[in-house]
DNA sequence: GCATAAACGAGACGGTACGTCGGGTCTTTTC
DNA sequence: GAAAAGACCCGACGTACCGTCTCGTTTATGC
């Protein structure tokens, strides 16, 4: 017999939840995931230390959850329009729209993410299955089309490329300094491109 | 006038030194770098805490010298040999020489470091300064001639070459899981040859 | 706005006080209140540190609320019965029952709440007021009954009666080295005495 | 064969000891004894903790020895003079001249070193031979004088006497607040000699 | 409709680690 | 060989959060 039984999501207070998480994302952006504390969360957000624990494994989760929420929703609202049928156009557009538009400001918050998810192997899966696999798999899909279409060499893994391209953008993100500007963008698709081509 | 002097390195004891760094690196690769303390790391060597905070600004700081320092020793037994004149083949042993045999199983702590440099300016600089810069600087030598060579595109900056390259793999070991054998990194070069081509 | 809220007392837990006055005196007791420290006090305890400081400013403090709170149970049961007409024997009766069969082998403890209070003008206040000043008032009552009765000079004050009698005793435990035994308070009585009659 | 040489007094610089001697009566003043470091002493006297450590066990000792030797220097200059008839106005004037001319405001120095000594049987055995012991065996030859004269009751012992009249002042100094003014030693004298007096 | 079980605010609690201070020992260099 | 300087090991300081655990209070079904 379990002392701790599991909650109930139907009894959940939105409101609560709401405010754990907006707190949680303010206090993220402001000084990093690393400074925030379940505690700092709890006290900002007025609520009890226990209502977090009930709900998320950790301040790791709590922010991906406040942060992901706030990119679905934008993302929801971008991707069905863009479809041409130049692929080198779309590319380019689909990485502005995500990297500069979307995501914009809140880079450091994903870099955050990012090394709490180094050590914390559970955030690490949540984060990819939010993240990185909804976002592969679209532009997996782009790129299939592109590939029947002739725009892209037919030998190449689409995850591959993706990794080519994305993982330009997590370097300068993470390892080094640098502008994250439109002219960036376009010069990272731009490099990529050159070996995608047939 | 500040109370604390800043100590004479000239009086400092190597082999307490020697001590740090071994317990700290050991510590760092059985449990991350998240999990190891400057108390722990204390313990470990026998020194008192005192001793680490003297010479080291944190626990990151610490780690880094200690998996620097036996990344320097070893590159520098290696990369004097590995000069052909075919391009593709020389990255494809840089790359391995460096993934595999000299990171090799310390990638963890690795990818430890750059996530504690997410939050930590000083250890991020401190990290592009041991690591990063040297070895870009190597490979963008090895590129540039190639590029005389004419085995690579003229109009491409070195450095972003480089960022195609390694990307790739900092991206894998930080974002998604995969193996790190030597297929994966000949395929990593393989990609990136197709855009640095003429 | 204080960080560091006033805790609640009625959420204090009377287990975890218990043991950490009774951990607290028998460490004074053992090796003196110098040795005393807060951390050995919650490893001895079962506590954690901040429970401590939550509830109490110091470990001089900790231990005069412990040792204390053992003098005000005795002391209750004591000090009613003792009234008869004699002056002298009743004084004599007061002082052996505080100094000999109350505070007894704890002397060092008192002796190292007073060094502690030389230094903690918090604890000095507290300890004359726990102690000092009930014991005091208790004795100056009983005096001007006997300057009333013409046993005692009646141009004495009777806190200037007490210091005569109860200085000697302080004397002796902070410094001098003697005995504290029964013929000693008597002696010491015996000395005020010839002070204190008409 | 032991490493630790006992030091040579011969060759111990004069000038160092003065200044450390200096230094901590100095701070003993300022701050009380108990945030007196040797750390603190050696800083302030310009000097080499080792110094200290050569030739004193403890800081309360540094202390002690300071003060101890401002105050010899002042009673020699002072006990011969005060030697009339009247024992009463002698003691007057030896308690007044000890308690207020010489200790004065260094009190709470004295405060200090007594609390020290609750834990240190060394520093106490050193306050006892070179201050309480020297001045008890002075008073205690002008009592003897006193009783032969028949002004002080035969049947006393000096020592006891002695101890009326200390205690008095040293519990005021430790226990409880008050002032030292010279009405107050007087009323101090007073007192005692109404239980001295034949 | 009303009891009753859960969510909730609050925060006490046992812990771990933080970064700092000073104690006392030791070594190196200077005089 | 005394002394200045200070590195070193160690123990304790007082603080910040962790994650668990009561407490009452509020709320919202389900009998």
């Amino acid at each position: 017999m379990s002392t701790t039984r599991a909650p109930d999501p139907a009894r959940r207070n939105p409101q609560v939840t709401a405010a754990i998480l907006e707190a949680a994302l303010a206090m993220a952006r402001e000084d990093g995931l690393a400074r925030v504390s379940i505690e700092g969360i709890a006290a900002r957000a007025g609520v009890g230390k226990r209502t977090i624990y009930r709900w998320w494994p950790s301040k790791g989760a709590v922010v991906l959850d406040a942060w992901a929420q706030r990119l679905e929703e934008r993302l929801h609202r971008r991707l069905e329009a863009t479809q041409t049928d130049d692929f080198e156009a779309d590319l380019k557009l689909m990485v502005k729209d995500a990297w500069i538009d979307t995501i914009g400001d809140t880079r450091g918050v994903l870099a955050s993410i990012v090394a709490e998810a180094q050590h914390d192997p559970d955030l690490a899966a949540e984060f990819r299955k939010r993240l990185i696999s909804p976002a592969s798999a679209l532009v997996a899909e782009r790129i299939r089309r592109a590939q029947a279409d002739g725009q892209v060499a037919a030998d190449i893994d689409p995850y591959r490329a993706i990794e080519l391209i994305y993982a330009q953008l997590y370097y300068r993100l993470l390892i080094v300094p640098g502008p994250h500007d439109e002219a960036y963008v376009n010069d990272v698709a731009d490099l990529a491109m050159r070996g995608l081509r047939p």
